[in-house]
DNA sequence: CGGGTGACTATAA
DNA sequence: TTTATAGCCACCC
């Protein structure tokens, strides 16, 4: 259950990124209009069920890293379905060129 | 109410 | 480039 609409928001913004391209998590916060709660963001996702169909391996942090220990069961999903889509993983670092993804940012 | 935590970030050294 | 620090916000005890 969720209390939080903003939660809602976050889900239909990361649903919203293209195939191919990621964004941080500040990125998706500030799109789902809560600038400045990126941690929000990651909780959000923390608490996605395994099946879901949300790409939330699409999202990554500023640093244009995976926010998962390299080796962790999470990092390995994650840069697994990324590298699937046809982004570039390298020593957990995403391409730069992979931040091509723009949206209408309200801040 | 206070303190700790985390899939964060910006800044400084 | 990498760490260290401080700010951040919702949640849990």
């Amino acid at each position: 259950m969720v209390q939080n609409p903003v939660y809602e928001l976050i889900w239909q913004v990361v649903g919203s990124i293209p195939p191919g391209s990621v964004a941080t998590y500040g990125q998706v916060a500030s799109l789902a209009g809560v600038c400045g709660s990126a941690r929000l963001v990651g909780r959000c996702l923390s608490q996605l069920p395994a099946d879901t169909r949300l790409p939330w391996f699409r999202v990554i942090n500023a640093s244009g890293k995976i926010s998962f220990p390299v080796g962790s069961d999470g990092y390995i999903r994650q840069a697994e379905r990324l590298q699937k889509e046809g982004v570039v993983v390298l020593n957990g670092r995403i391409n730069l060129a992979t931040f091509r993804w723009h949206a209408g940012i309200d801040c």
